[in-house]
DNA sequence: AGATCCATCTCGCCG
DNA sequence: CGGCGAGGTGGATCT
């Protein structure tokens, strides 16, 4: 009895089905052709079309097209679904409120409505995030630059938490920003704001800025390169031939540079080594469809 | 036969209809007990559990549990599918190059199996985005200050494009940053790249920076004030009880103040007149579910 | 393909 | 609840 399905049914008899799904919190899908209205932090109209309809027993709602991995329209968590049916359509709503906004869903013919027994406890584990690069850079402050030595991290600031906050080998306060990929503009003026802001707090110290990420854009240099701030590429993970064991000093692409009168304008970017060709799984398999 | 729908499958039948779908561009629901492994921008694992997956005829594929808006995993649009039966599991594997990333889900049990015709021809028409300020804004500059003369949108400078650029009263080079909302730190110093940018090519002409959105955050404010920008609070659409007829000159929130020696820091944020009871639906409805 | 920026961003964290 | 920033952000647009 996990997935109770009613196909083409009366707009009755689905109503019966969402009634008892939405209230024993079971996962909902609708296919069928529906209109759809939302009105909230901003307004939109949906002509009629067929869509896959997902309401979530914890309130969301979504509305997929054939096409792209957004749905067209939706609602967040905390939703109430209510389901009616008026004027000789089957309607779902959702709503919530802080900030008031309301989703209408209106089928003029169901083709399939399906409830789900749903029971899923299991964590997702994700590596390369910035927290995986701000490990990274702990483990191995030199590869900031030599002789970096991080104080803290989330330091707070006046224009906010810095990723990690040190001094570098000549004593001077170090803002490091971390970014898991290429960064753009935005990253470079996030940097100048903690910069600034630490500035005011160690006047005449000198204050550096530098920005770790896999890679930086032209934009992004010059914006940093004007403001005397610095670049060093790292990416989040460890390549696989790098030696990650203790004793790592032989991580070091960034050396040498004693960085006698600040802001050096950053070593080049990575020459991203690139995808071995790593295809664990020979497939030979019993069925292959597509 | 829009919706083929098989309950509690074989794998190997559930193998043939995906076969099918994928071959004739149908869209695939499947749920049931998965694990699911991701490798490319980053790598994740997830524990086995019951879970609702889409594939779409694009290429797309959503891995959703029964919470968030989000899919756990998922593949963008442009990818290849592929079903196969082995080690007494049905996986489903999408990948795709630039970036290499590639997305198993592996089945050990399948409630059901649904196989959609999808025909969506209906373009969403949504009101609110920051398009819609930015006709507001030209269409009465006086939004933003007396006496603004708009001469360009999405203007190149060497930081970016600049929403709105102009003159004020004064003949000085306004540039005009729009968001659709409260804006925090970094559309202030988004604005402060592009003012820096036009001010490299307007030397001594004092060019001037103006923030336009429904309110801002106290820091973002502070930031604003530090860099001599303005802060102008504009909804991205009208109010209803606005006058938007052709003579706008009742829309003044900001008059006066001729703006004399640069940077006023900024009208106010708005007092916001919130939600109107305009509850245009009287549920006596039919029937009503939850 | 890369760069830039908007988004009903979503999400988590922290005050 | 709001502020703030990360994200496998996604998506559009332009070069």
């Amino acid at each position: 009895m996990t997935a109770t399905t009613l196909h083409r049914p009366t707009h009755r008899d689905a109503l019966y089905l969402l009634e008892e799904a939405f209230g024993d919190g079971r996962m909902v899908t609708l296919f069928g052709r529906c209109t759809v209205d939302y009105d909230g932090r901003a307004t939109s109209s949906l002509g009629p079309g067929d869509r896959l309809v997902v309401c979530k027993p914890d309130g969301t709602i979504l509305v997929h097209t054939d096409e792209k991995r957004k749905p067209v329209n939706w609602q967040p968590p905390g939703c109430t679904h209510r389901a009616s049916v008026r004027d000789g359509h089957l309607r779902v709503r959702s709503e919530r409120s802080t900030p008031t906004e309301r989703l209408d869903v209106a089928f003029e013919r169901i083709d399939q409505v399906t409830a789900y027994e749903v029971t899923d406890r299991s964590d997702l584990r994700l590596q390369g995030s910035e927290e995986d690069l701000r490990r990274r850079i702990l483990d191995d402050p030199a590869l900031v630059e030599e002789g970096f030595v991080p104080q803290a991290t989330e330091r707070e600031t006046a224009a906010g938490p810095v990723d990690v906050f040190g001094e570098d080998a000549a004593g001077r306060p170090v803002v490091v920003e971390l970014k898991r990929r290429r960064v753009g503009p935005s990253a470079a003026g996030q940097l100048q704001r903690y910069v600034e802001a630490v500035d005011e707090e160690f006047p005449d110290e000198g204050v550096r800025g530098v920005l770790v990420a896999p890679s930086v854009t032209d934009r992004a240099r010059e914006l940093l390169a004007e403001r005397g701030l610095s670049f060093v590429a790292v990416e989040p993970v460890a390549d696989e031939g790098d030696d990650e064991s203790g004793d790592g000093d032989s991580v070091a692409k960034a050396e040498g540079d004693g960085g006698d009168d600040g802001a050096d304008a950053g070593r080049d970017d990575g020459p991203d080594a690139g995808d071995d060709a790593a295809d664990e799984s020979d497939d030979a398999a019993d069925d292959t469809a597509e």
